[in-house]
DNA sequence: GTCAATTGGTAAGGTAAACTTACCAATTGA
DNA sequence: TCAATTGGTAAGTTTACCTTACCAATTGAC
């Protein structure tokens, strides 16, 4: 029809709309199972806090931002109830972010929305093809080469 | 060594990482061809906008963003010397927003960015790999099914 | 052992890119 | 003709970050 299917088609944006599209729907599957309140940012948090618990600037060191941004998701998340905060019995300085129980079962549930997530666009492309699409996507970012 | 793959693996982080580093080097190739200025936020106007104009309203709508929104990208293109807008002689209420020369020129060296991160791409992963990556992001997307 | 440098964390304020609520003026249509 | 719709602007808010500037505990060089 036009020649300017570089709008829609282009490599990027099918990248940025995919990903817009697959984290909606982990959202939406967490916000199914009563657990709202939190967004994608506090992802950022979960995602590098080890079950031992992690110290606040060891998180902001893992997810690439400021101690004082992760400070704040930590905060938000504490008010909700999903962290906790305990004294570092090695450094008087430090503090150990550790999930509570209610955190806990917020990380299951957010890994069982990523499994369905994944699970639904299995449905739609094919298991192997979506096997091929993660590998193809690891090896952009330089894991295999 | 541990279970804990998901943490990088998972498929939404996949693609978040990979639409953020091709939108990092097509920006990066913008850069060093001159064209400073302008951010990613600004191809919500230049991917939406005619060759012969298009109303602030109708960009806003395409771009599935605010009327006001849209009118601040434009008027910080238009402050760049990228965009022009003119009456709309057909409704004395609306503007018509159109690129120009220097705009021009910039959607000319976005859409050779946009080549060479993917022929990036395609040295890194294959010419067919990255056609079967594209393919599988535009069914998931929906276009095919 | 002491004291300067480093490290864990907080405080205050700034910025970018969106949003909402509230308008005005031109147009359209019943 | 006049009320509803539409194109666009204004002002202020929100989110998710950042920077600069600190303080207090720890560490290390001497």
């Amino acid at each position: 029809m036009r020649d300017e299917a570089w709008r829609r088609d282009n490599i990027g944006r099918l990248l940025n709309d995919a990903a817009r599209a697959f984290e909606a729907q982990v959202l939406d599957y967490l916000a199914r199972a009563g657990h709202d309140g939190l967004g994608a940012t506090h992802i950022n948090v979960t995602r590098n806090l080890d079950s031992a618990g992690t110290r606040l600037t060891e998180l902001a060191r893992r997810a690439a931002m400021t101690k004082q941004s992760m400070g704040e998701l930590v905060r938000q998340m504490e008010a909700l109830g999903y962290l906790r905060r305990d004294a570092d019995p090695q450094d008087g300085r430090a503090q150990i972010v550790r999930f509570t129980a209610k955190g806990a079962a917020w990380l299951k549930a957010f890994r069982r929305a990523l499994r369905r997530a994944e699970a639904d666009m299995a449905a739609r492309l094919g298991a192997g093809t979506v096997l091929a699409l993660r590998q193809s996507l690891q090896r952009y970012r330089g894991d295999v080469l």
